[in-house]
DNA sequence: CAATACGACTGGTATATACCAGATATAGAC
DNA sequence: GTCTATATCTGGTATATACCAGTCGTATTG
């Protein structure tokens, strides 16, 4: 391993990378120790505090494991990266090896109720895009989704094709607005007729309810959801940490 | 603000905390600017790098914005503090303002089966604690929990009364072992009879079922736990980041 | 031989300094 | 007045250094 002054990475990120790299490729398995703080300042010729710097990265991924006075560790157990970060639907599907796709429903341009204005800290009265899609796993109906945007901040996104287009990366590239934050919440429901049929279930089986209300880098409401997810082939997973 | 020698917190913790004291109190709203790095280590004659540091955390935590070439500035939006972190059934009662209560249904010490003793990481065979209990908020029954502990791992658990102390209290009073991450899934379900008798619901009703694998700090597993808890009172929540 | 003391580690905290790149306000040019 | 160049902010990265407090192996002591 060397430093590369012509990479545009900092030098941190570079070390961090690296270390990241061999653990991941197992050069580093589950428990041992990694090179001391002063190892690597010293056979890199770095700062002590640029290598804790990459170092840090890697505690804080829950990668790298430091207790003082013993050497830093590789953290057991396998290693969820994306914890409980975003993953949209199709990211989600992705993951789990398969194929999103989704059929839009409804895309429209309303006035807000007091419900939904409130949630995206709008008044009364502000306008919306709704959209509604039922969204599908390898062809099978998934989750149906209904979203809320406000339209100040998203002018101009009927343009768009949400068949062809992911929301987020249309968020990010068109609208320069990162998703950040979420806060949700899940329950547990039966379907209504209407929902059963959408997604090819007998009405009144069991469905996961998630609520979510997304916020930007700057904690602007960006998006309110609803997405009911039948019971019988979705299971939510994500990772709690400390 | 003035730095205290005698306060056996590290400095930049002392300034940290006193950051995010002043907004979590209002007197740093939303969206404020916070003095530069430059301001607080000159005011409080520290190094700009201790109030990086201490500046550090609080982004950390979501609660300030850093960008680059502009000033740091307080992040809008109510600062979810236990994020997505470990909550108890009691903590988790208590944050919503409930009394947590437990009927202790059965404590016995067993042997693994196949699945249960590959999910705790020991020897098909292996001596394993069951506990199961009913979980009530205000009285009212809330949810119907299974938890398997490695035996090897919690040896004398049985003398301590579950009814009393808190299990994840004992594991880290008792057993020196943290709860540190949790991979969780959450599915849709219907009531079984037995279930729904205990949580005095129809059976058939919709249900919650939440699937645990407890780690500590060095990804050991720590437990195994299922709980179902009812659809019509419970709602999961939490944040997600990034 | 066991108990203890010590020295050589580890990471944790803190300082002072330097230069970079992006953002912004201000002063100047047109 | 509007545009532009520049000085001066901001945070981001990096260095070299210092001392502290745990941890642990080893040598010394009883």
């Amino acid at each position: 391993m060397r430093i590369n002054a012509k990479d545009p990475r900092p030098i941190f990120k570079q070390i961090g990378d690296h270390i990241r790299h061999d653990i991941e490729h197992g050069a580093l398995p589950s428990g041992t120790a990694i090179s001391s703080e002063r190892e690597y300042a010293e056979q890199l010729k770095v700062s002590r505090m640029t290598v804790r710097a990459a170092i840090n990265e890697l505690v804080q991924e829950g990668m790298l494991l430091r207790r003082p006075g013993r050497a830093t560790t590789v953290a057991n157990g396998k290693i969820n990266k994306n914890a409980i970060g975003f993953m949209s639907f199709t990211e989600d599907m992705q993951s789990r090896g398969m194929k999103a796709a989704s059929q839009l429903l409804n895309f429209r341009e309303e006035t807000a109720d007091a419900a939904v204005a409130g949630q995206l800290g709008l008044s009364t009265g502000a306008r919306v895009f709704v959209i509604e899609r039922v969204r599908f796993a390898n062809s099978e109906p998934m989750a149906v989704e209904s979203i809320y945007l406000p339209h100040s901040r998203f002018a101009g996104l009927v343009k768009f094709d949400l068949s062809k287009h992911s929301l987020y990366q249309l968020m990010e590239q068109e609208f320069h607005t990162r998703p950040t934050t979420a806060d949700e919440s899940i329950e547990a429901v039966q379907l209504t007729t209407a929902e059963a049929r959408l997604l090819s279930v007998r009405s009144g089986s069991p469905a996961l309810l998630a609520r979510r209300v997304t916020r930007d880098e700057e904690g602007r409401v960006i998006e309110v959801a609803k997405a009911i997810y039948r019971g019988d082939r979705y299971r939510m997973v994500f990772m709690r940490q400390r």
